[in-house]
DNA sequence: ATAGGGTTAG
């Protein structure tokens, strides 16, 4: 039996309704006031009670804002709910698709828009080229271009900028050179010029970004931090410094480039300073800040002044999403405090890729290694795949932990089960472990049977087990690669020579300390560090007793050890407490 | 009733 009964016409509802344009009216200003899912839903109630579920105009408003607040199933349930959503609805529900990184979704919505006979217009193409750049749908993105171009679209600005910035993120600056060269004159505004630079920008072409820029004659903020990324990018942290100085007004994106400027060029002391100067400025920063200057402090190693970002955060009430939320993960536990990185971990509402890399990274360096593969096994419970890079914090786990053979088989199924292609950093991690664990010709043999050169790092590992498991011959072979991988390096070399002492091999100490000589390569001050107490860096080194700082930074040491062991015992039942 | 610029793990 047929129970619903025939669509109402809005002119039907109309008759009935005389009111209901008013009502639509205070129902789509109440929507823009929404801040919450229910209070979406309330409006949505209402919507359905008169019968504007069918009108789109309103559904238009109430998708835009149901997608401008990440609540996408409520926009797909909308647009389930109409009977005949013209094009305003479509348009709406993919720019929603592609704002909510959904842009599969997007692509099948254009899919079924045509299905319905519905004529796509330029706000249809904007979007829907964007989700192609998202979704790395080259070829739809292709067609699609075709399409545009039937449609007579492709002299729509907004249309070009989209495609200027699709092609370059495939990589294709040409084709982004080619669109914007085809933009009419007059019709080129700040968006398409900002856009280009950006494109030159991603494809390292820095001269052509700047003859673009210095041939602007209305600029604004955003091109002044296209530019000021591309040379940041490009690892240029002198050109883009001077222009972060030089422009007319800084905005939070401006200071944000900075930071990250300097995280990326590991100037981590200088990303702090900008922070800092940012603040001064009095400009309030974002979550999207607030996790690169955590990643500075991460690298940093400063629980100081970590905390007291953490306390900013949590004072200024940003939102813990997964960019800080893995962030303070990794900074915690590069602090030396493993339980606050779990406590953060435990407190993330959603957790992406990055939050269990870090996690895992973590307890791994902290030689928590059950721990480290507990936490793999929860994480594809929860169907979260993981990486190469999860795989080289599995391996270092087994290697600090010297479980050789659980390593091999990690290893294994990495490659098997995961179907990962193991990377010289992968490698790395093996030849490591073998060495460790006095596998001296196995590491050997593993070197041997890479596919590409072996890097310093791998000749390092295996030369630092030869010592400890005192293996001279196969200490030369690495000494001979090292010496010609990085000849200036005094601690691969030392360390060699210190062997040939231990076996009483004094003409070879005598050979490697002229050659050493002759590269102009001298012992330096050895074991050199710093660390932070009370927000002051002190630099110290091995034996350094005349240090001021040595008596305290023994004690403090003694602390930390002692700590470390106690918290080890609480970790593992953390850990299986999940 | 659209659009451009900055973010996390090794």
């Amino acid at each position: 039996m047929q129970l619903t009964t025939a669509p109402l016409s809005m002119a039907n509802v109309l008759e009935r309704q005389p009111d209901l344009l008013d009502r639509i009216s205070v129902l789509v200003d109440q929507l823009k006031g929404c801040c919450s899912r229910r209070e979406l839903q309330s409006v949505f109630a209402s919507m359905i009670k008169i019968s504007a579920d069918q009108d789109c105009f309103s559904m238009n408003q109430f998708i835009s804002r149901c997608s401008s607040m990440s609540q996408s199933d409520l926009a797909d349930s909308a647009l389930a709910q109409i009977e005949e959503p013209n094009v305003f609805v479509y348009n709406a529900m993919i720019r929603g698709s592609v704002q909510c990184s959904r842009p599969l979704q997007a692509l099948e919505q254009y899919r079924s828009m045509s299905r319905a006979d519905v004529r796509p217009t330029s706000y249809t193409f904007s979007s829907l080229i964007k989700g192609c750049g998202l979704a790395k749908a080259l070829r739809f993105g292709e067609s699609v271009h075709g399409g545009i171009w039937k449609s007579g679209f492709n002299w729509h600005v907004f249309v070009q900028t989209a495609l200027i910035e699709f092609y370059a993120s495939f990589g294709g600056v040409a084709e982004s050179r080619k669109v914007w060269d085809e933009i009419q004159d007059g019709g080129r505004d700040v968006f398409s010029w900002t856009t280009m630079i950006s494109a030159y920008a991603s494809a390292g072409d820095m001269l052509s970004a700047r003859r673009l820029f210095d041939g602007m004659h209305e600029r604004n903020t955003a091109t002044w931090n296209a530019l000021i990324d591309g040379y940041a990018r490009s690892g240029d942290s002198i050109s883009a410094r001077s222009l972060f100085e030089c422009m007319p007004v800084k905005d939070i994106i401006s200071w944000t480039t900075m930071i990250a400027c300097y995280t990326q060029e590991q100037r981590y002391q200088e990303a702090v300073a900008m922070f800092k100067g940012m603040i001064a400025s009095g400009l309030i920063p974002d979550e999207v800040t607030m996790s690169t200057i955590i990643s500075a402090c991460a690298h940093l190693g400063s629980l100081d002044i970590g905390r007291e970002i953490h306390y900013y955060i949590m004072q200024n009430q940003f939102q813990l999403d997964v960019f800080i939320g893995s962030s303070l993960i990794d900074m915690y536990s590069k602090c030396g405090s493993l339980e606050r990185s779990l406590m953060v971990f435990y407190k993330l509402r959603e957790r992406n890729l990055f939050c269990w890399n870090s996690l895992i990274e973590g307890l791994a360096v902290h030689g928590l290694a059950k721990g480290a593969l507990l936490m793999f096994s929860k994480m594809e419970s929860e169907k979260m795949n993981p990486n190469w890079i999860t795989f080289v914090s599995i391996l270092n786990a087994c290697t600090h932990a010297g479980l050789v053979n659980e390593g091999q088989r990690w290893f294994m199924r990495m490659k098997e089960d995961y179907r990962i292609t193991p990377r010289v950093e992968h490698y790395g991690c093996m030849v490591d472990l073998f060495s460790r664990a006095g596998l001296l010709e196995d590491a050997l043999g593993l070197i041997r049977s890479m596919e590409f050169e072996p890097n310093a790092f791998i000749w390092g590992s295996l030369l630092g087990g030869c010592r400890v498991h005192r293996n001279l011959e196969i200490a030369q072979v690495c000494g001979d690669a090292l010496m010609s991988l990085e000849p200036n390096n005094t601690g691969h070399h030392m360390l060699l020579v210190n062997m040939y002492a231990e076996n009483n091999r004094w003409g070879e100490v005598v050979n490697m300390r002229r050659t050493m000589k002759g590269n102009g390569v001298e012992k330096e001050f050895p074991g050199q560090s710093w660390i932070e107490i009370g927000g002051e860096t002190c630099q110290f080194a091995a034996s350094d007793g005349n240090h001021a700082v040595s008596d305290q930074l023994f004690f403090f040491l003694k602390k930390l050890d002692a700590q470390i062991r106690l918290s080890n015992i609480d970790m593992h039942s953390i850990c299986t407490n999940y």
